[in-house]
Formats: C-alpha cells, structure tokens, sequence
DNA sequence: TATAAATCGTGATTTTTTTCTTGATTTATT
DNA sequence: AATAAATCAAGAAAAAAATCACGATTTATA
C-alpha cells in the first residue's frame, strides 16, 4: 500500500498529524508550510517536500486544507487499518501501555496481556484480560495475532521473544533496553525509553 | 563536556551499550564490530566510525574491550552526572515511569510526581511523594530541578508546559502528543509513542 | 488596476550519513 | 617461520537528507 516511506519523514509526518488535530480543534482550515516548519524548528521546503509526497497540493498564498492533510496523513501511516496485537508482560509499564486508550484511535487495538505470574493471571485490565503466558501461542494462532508488545524486564527480554518468535510473533515492538536477537522474518522496533533519555540529556545538560 | 554528538549516533551508542551489558553479564570480554553490526543490521565500518569517535581503539584481529566500550559510552552519554527530575501528571503512565526503577542507573533521578487530582495528592509511588502541582514552582527552585517529564493528558499538555516553563523548568521530556510551543531557552524531547509505533508499523504491515 | 507580500513547487546545491575499498596489523594455523 | 584469516583504520565514493534559491501563483492592499 503506502511506498515505503523513509522512517525520518514518517516520525515527522506524525508531528504534522499531531499538529493538525490540534488546528482542528482550534477550528483553524488552512496551514502553511512556514508556520509548521518553524514550529518543528525546520525548513519550510521541507515541509512541502513531505506533503507532495503524501500527493498534498497547498495554494500559494493561503496554504494546505489542514482536514486533507490530516486525513492523507492518517491513510499512508495505516490508522484506518486496524492491527490487533497483545502485551506480553504485566508490570507497570505493560498495565499502563494496556490503559492507554489512544492506541484505538491510531489503529492498535490491544487484545490481551500475558505473564508468567500466577498472581496476576485472569486479573482484567482496562477490560483486557491478563492470561498465562503460557496460553499465549495457542491464542495467538486463533485470534490471527502476530505483534507482540514486549514489556517484560530485561533479563528475560531475548528467552521471551524466543518464545514469542515460536509462536509465529513477527512484529516485537520492544520496551526493553535488550536488544533482541530475531531471524530475518521477524520485525523489532525498540522503544528503549532510557536510550531516548540519554539522547535528549546528551543535548546539552551535561 | 560532549562535544555534542548527532542523534543518530547517540541513538546507535544507547544500542551499543545494551550489547555490552549483555556480553559483560555473558562474561565475555571482547567484542568486534562486525559482530556489533550484524546485531544491528548495519555497517561494520559504520561501528568503527562510531568507537573513534569515543577514542577508543580497537586491536586488530581481536576487536574491542567490553569494558571499556561501556565505560566510555557512559561517560560520553552521562550516566553517572546524574540529573535530577520531576514528573508532571500522576495517571498510568506516570505511575509506571515512577515505578521504572533503571531511570537510576543511567543517571535519571526522578523526585517527586505532580498531579491536580486532589486524590492523588499525597500519595506516595515507589518511595516518591505526588504533590499537587501548585507546589512545583516552590520545589523545582528549592531543590533546583530543572527537568519534566510530561505526561498529561494531550489536551491540558501545552497549558501544563507553559506553566512549567514559568517555573524556570529548561528541559520536557513530552510523553504527550502534542507538538508543544516552547521559547527557545527550553528544550523538549518528544518521545510520542503512538508515533513510534506508527513509524513501525508503516514499515510493511500496511 | 497595479503593487506588494506570502506562499507554493521544484530544481540545484550543500551537508550529512552511510557504504565501499584498500592497506596495515594481529592472531591462529600449518 | 610462513601463510591465512580476521579485524581495525581511514580515505574515497555513494547515497540520503536538508537547505537554498527562484520563478509562479494567489491574495491583500494601495
């Protein structure tokens, strides 16, 4: 469907989108590529190179339909197109992820948790329930579930996503600090939320 | 001190320390870069660029020391000049970044939490007070903080920046969606899950 | 209606980032 | 001790990304 657009102008076009639900809600029609580009602290062509590649045609003098951008936007990074996927850890992080109803309205649809902690099994989160792990391949198979939202804690981080890549997991999205070893087949993106820390101290608190 | 190193290497230096801690846990003392880059999926070359940058040479035909790798990347990226925080906005998610206790060992101390809830106020999180939020001027200049980390809702996200701002905080650390105006004295880092996993899931799911 | 100002669209240029290539060095092996 | 294999180092080349520059268009204003 969408060409494969390169993941530096996807991170910004869901800066854009961010910005035009906001335009919105002002009840603002129209934007310009100035007044986004200095908002992001980029160049105004830049701009305009990210929405012809999203076929955006702006008017001179009066700018871009912020409805039309925010819809394209929203067809080429796939909100309409629901993706089911599971948490597989039940600690702070993966009950807050589990609570975090914005997930619906970009397109992921938590279905269940899991974990290995007895404790917490058949306990019901935000109307999502919290199986045992070890329930997870057979439900992954029935429910045609293949992303997993790993929040586990990093020392079982890669034996999990052995598991998970057993039971024909392909997407891992990893809250971990593991960097994870998959086969080809299967698709990491690490959150690292430390790693993302370190890059913004790194700016210029030291 | 760092002589402000781009964001895309800092990013890949994060993933580097990962692999360390796990080679050094694995009790393995050396490490090369082509075995660094197949991990990654990227350049051997690519790895080595990056280690001179940290002036760290490697031994031909032998690689790198873990040891030394980890160390200098901590101290490039400043893990131990740790940095004090607050956290703006007790829901879920602020909860469970309270509850992430590694924050610590990476030189991210976190306060206290500030939440409007009168509920929440006064509640104590993994050893860390929730104040109500018309404390954080007095706090923040008391015990001179000068990092937020933001997780509010989108809606209350730019009214709550500007008030931090107001308190003399330099540096948001913005878990919400929102694209926040800020001057130019302050810094924000947008961490935008839902964004992170748009980016991911456009790869080839669509 | 003419002029000015804002903005788009896009080709050219520059900068940054990544990959390629080659030579030198070290260790293991015969 | 000679040879082979793995690896580093670093400059060259290629690719990707960002910025610049300018003509064309539209709207507002004199």
């Amino acid at each position: 469907m969408s060409k494969n657009i390169p993941e530096k102008i996807t991170n910004r076009l869901t800066l854009y989108h961010s910005i035009m639900v906001e335009y919105l809600e002002a009840g603002i029609e129209t934007i310009s590529s100035p007044q986004i580009a200095q908002r992001l602290g980029i160049d105004d062509s830049q701009v305009r190179k990210d929405f012809k590649l999203l076929n955006n045609a702006g008017k001179c003098r009066v700018g871009y339909m912020v409805r039309d951008l925010k819809d394209s936007i929203e067809k080429t990074l796939g909100f309409a197109h629901a993706k089911d996927a599971f948490i597989v850890g039940a600690g702070h992080l993966g009950l807050a992820l589990a609570k975090y109803d914005s997930f619906n309205s970009y397109g992921l649809n938590i279905l269940a948790l899991f974990d290995n902690d007895p404790q917490k099994v058949d306990m019901q989160v935000n109307n999502k329930q919290i199986f045992h792990i070890s329930k997870l391949p057979n439900l992954a198979e029935r429910l045609g579930v293949d992303i997993a939202i790993l929040t586990v804690p990093r020392q079982n981080a890669q034996q999990v996503a052995d598991f998970l890549i057993d039971s024909n997991i392909k997407y891992i999205w990893n809250f971990t600090p593991a960097v994870l070893k998959v086969p080809p087949t299967v698709k990491v993106w690490n959150e690292n939320l430390m790693g993302s820390f370190l890059q913004f101290a790194c700016k210029d608190i030291i």
